[in-house]
This record gives C-alpha cells, structure tokens and sequence, in this order.
DNA sequence: ATTAGTATTATAGTATGATTTATAGCCGGG
DNA sequence: CCCGGCTATAAATCATACTATAATACTAAT
C-alpha cells in the first residue's frame, strides 16, 4: 500500500511552508515567548521567500494568536493564552515536535469535557438525518478491522457527527481537536491490534450509538465518557493529580 | 465618562479592516458558505485597497478556517464547521451583527461545559501565585460597584486566572469565549445595576473563590455553575429543548 | 463518437521596489 | 524635571510585473 500521502505537508505553497516554521520553532521555544522575532529583512533570507509571501505567513500566525506585529517595535511572540489552541495547525505543530504525554493528557481532558456533554445534547437534539450520518460511520468503522488508516478516519467521522448534532456551533468546531487525539493515540497504541480490543472499542461506540439513537442523554454522555477514558488508558495516560474522568452527569433535568 | 474606546475597530490597519469586512459579510451570509467571493481584482475595488493588504486579509480569514483559496478555481466560503469558533474575531464579527439569542446560548452553553470543571481542576492545581491573582481580581470586582466597564474587565480577569490555574492551555485559550459572553450580557443587563443584584453576583464568585481557596474541587465546581446559570438566567436564555445547565458534578474521585 | 492529449486562459501565488505611515528615541525648550 | 516637536527606522501599504496552476476548450487519434 503505496498509496497513502504520508506528508501531504510537502507540496504546500511557500506561504504556508513559512508559517510551518515559524509557527513549530515558536512551539519549541526557539522563539521564546515575548521574544521579539528577525525582522522582515532577516526572515526573507531565512526562508528564501519574498516579502509578501513572508508577511502572508506572518498574518496566517497573527490570525492564529501567536505573534503581533506592531510598526517600528518588531513582531513580539505572544503569551500562551493568546493562542488559539483549537487550531488544527496549532495543535499539529504541537505534535510535531514530539508526543509529550502532558499535551495528551490535556486533550484527552478537554475531549472529557466536551463530548459527553455533546452526546447529551446530541441525544436530544439530533434529526433523523444526523442519526443516519452516525449510523453510516459506526458501519464504516465495523468494517475497517484490518486498516488502521480506515479506521481512524471513520472514527473521526463518528465523533464529528455527534459534534454536529449537539447542534452547537462551538462543538462543530472542535474536530481538529479530537481528530489529534484520535490520531495521535493510534499510532502510540492502535486500537485494532487484536480482536479483543477492537470488539471492546467498537460495543463502546455502539453504546454512544444506542443512547444517542434513544434519546438517552445520560446513557450517551455515559457511554462517551467511558469510551474516552478507556481511550486515555490505553495510551497510558495518568492523570496529573486528581482525574477528572469520573466526572458524572448526575441529573439531566428541563427547565422551564 | 468618555475614556471608553466604543469601537478600537476604527484605527485598524488596512487589512484588518478587510478581514473584518469580508469576515463580517460572510456571517451575515451575503458570501454564502460555499459560494465562490470576487476574484482579487473586483475586492481590492471594493475595498479600495492595494493587492497586498487584500491578500493579507485574505489569509487572515484562511487561518480561521472560514475561507480556503484555489488558484484558478478562486476563494470558496468553507463549510460552517471549519470555522474556529475559538477565536476572537469571529465571536465578534457574529455578535456585531445583532446578539442572536441562539447564539449567546451555545455560548453560554460551552461556558457551562467548561468553566465548572476548569474551577474542579484549579482547585487542585492551583499554585499560591493564582490563587493570589484571583483574590486580586475578585477585590477589582467589589470596588468596582460603581462601573460598569471596570466590574467587567475585572470579572474577566477573575474568571481568566481560573481558566490559567487549571493548568491545561486548551481551557486557557477560550478567554475570548467568556469575554465575548460577558460584555454581551452585561449590555443586555447589567449586574451591577442594583444593588441586591449586585451583592448575589459577588457572594457567587466569592463561593467559587472559596472552594478553590480551600481546595474542594466539587464546591468550586458547583459555585461556578450556579454562577453560570443565573448569569443565563439574566440574559433570560431559555435552553430550547433541554438544559445542560444543572449538569452536575457527581463525584471526584482521583484513581491511582 | 468517444476519449485522450494538448493549448489556451483566467486566476491565485510570488517577487520586487517605491512610497507612506507610525513610533521609539533623541533633542531642545520650558 | 517634564513636555512638545523632530528625526530616523522599520513596518505597512501600494503598484506592477511575473509565475504557477488548473479549469476549459480545442484538437486529434482510435
């Protein structure tokens, strides 16, 4: 199987190529925070592109909020909680200087929050339509046993139409947040390794279906929050201090 | 009291005026998602700009997701759920064309998913320099009875040294969420407007405080979604089919 | 007539130099 | 010591020219 694009990341514009480095040698620190970045001139040698394909880059990663330009002072690297870490480049380039458990761990705590939440509201909110997208990528993911490839992609595509009928706007976009996840626990521990596991992941997923398909929000935030602990465990992820894992829905209520 | 700056958009930069724009008119839908916007020529008209800063706009907007560019094939509007509702700009642009109640729902939706937790988690990772930043920012909140602009930027930093005590970058970087929920409801109604109103607004942030001061994750946890509730109550958002807002947290119990 | 290959062409991408604008830092006057 | 204007410098913007890409149309071969 030749016919995987390893690193579609290779014929990428020269804009894009600059904002990669610059962007990942601000993730390692080469760049420390509140450091003040080469000028224009410098960084159009550095790169070997024009200035306008340089100052392209540099709005791509403003836009980003990892650095601000301002005249006369220079372009400053911003603080950390001026990033927008929702940003599937971000969090790539993240990744891309190696795995570092903390950062999974992160995700995998931010994953805990969202999406039990997202399968409750999903489970009340979801049209028929939505179910049926659900349905189609839960198949796919029965039917990709043997492809690791396969199946990341349709898990993926199970966690996002989810997202997408919660109905929020704001979970919609958090894809590129689970899709790191997912594909970054795959390659640490794949969950199609053995026949065991893969039966264990896919009665998880079916779970989520059921409760969704239900319209048992406490069963589908359950059911997801199982599913995403087990995950975390598999790529052996401790908790810092105390686990947020076992957080519960407790009461799922209407109000007026 | 002239000292506040209404519109900061005004001295923007030229292509910060452009993404604003386009960004802007995308929201309102007049560039449809997936339609095709003007070819560089007709915008740079339009707006009345030189290529350059049209093109720096461009891959302003490229960054957050809401456009993508093909050579030949032109600028497309990408789908809604490639938008990185994360960010900053595009909450505002939403908010600026009119506070849609659906939307300061999910807002406050997403703020309920994240904040009680981000609370539990500060309160056990919580160093004595954030603590102290919170207690700051919470004697900011008291004295600023009186004004509506300063009891906002201060609630803010209160809920912001929260968000930087738990410790993980992705709760850190949704600031902006909570910003644009905050000024958007303290201008649909002010929680300082009397005095009662006042007073219950403070012991409620002075409850999330104390169960991170005392290190009771469960306690701040529940302060803080009481807190979110009423403050979604005061905006009279009614949550369209059921309320995630008594979601609860049931028990904390850290494993190994 | 269908298909495959090639030429055309429109549009985004890149490059370069000139020009404008904003600000840090200096200077001199008060 | 403080304040206001001057100046140098670097970023911001503009204008223009050139390149790369891909959708379309056209041609030719089967």
């Amino acid at each position: 199987m030749l016919n995987d694009i390893q690193r579609p990341s290779r014929a990428r514009s020269a804009h894009d190529l600059v904002a990669h480095g610059i962007g990942q040698n601000i993730m390692q620190g080469r760049f420390p925070i509140g450091s003040t970045l080469p000028g224009d001139a410098e960084l159009m040698e550095l790169f070997g592109v024009s200035r306008t394909a340089l100052r392209e880059a540099m709005k791509t990663l403003a836009a980003k909020g990892l650095i601000e330009s301002k005249t006369k002072v220079g372009t400053k690297v911003l603080d950390r909680n001026n990033w927008n870490m929702f940003d599937a480049d971000i969090i790539e380039w993240h990744l891309e200087m190696g795995v570092d458990a903390r950062f999974l761990g992160w995700l995998f705590e931010i994953r805990q929050m969202l999406e039990p939440l997202a399968c409750a509201t999903a489970a009340v909110r979801r049209t028929p339509d939505q179910l049926k997208e659900m349905h189609r990528a839960l198949q796919a993911m029965y039917q990709c046993e043997s492809s690791r490839q396969g199946f990341t992609k349709a898990d993926l595509a199970f966690h996002q139409a989810i997202l997408e009928a919660s109905g929020n706007p704001f979970l919609q976009s958090i894809g590129s947040v689970i899709g790191a996840a997912l594909a970054t626990s795959f390659t640490i521990s794949s969950p199609v390794s053995s026949d065991d596991r893969f039966r264990e992941v896919m009665r998880q997923h079916q779970a989520v279906y059921d409760g969704i398909e239900q319209s048992d929000p406490a069963a589908a935030s359950d059911a997801m929050s199982d599913l995403i602990l087990q995950a975390a465990q598999r790529v052996r992820i401790k908790h810092e201090e105390s686990s947020l894992a076992n957080v519960q829905i407790h009461a799922f209520s209407g109000v007026d």
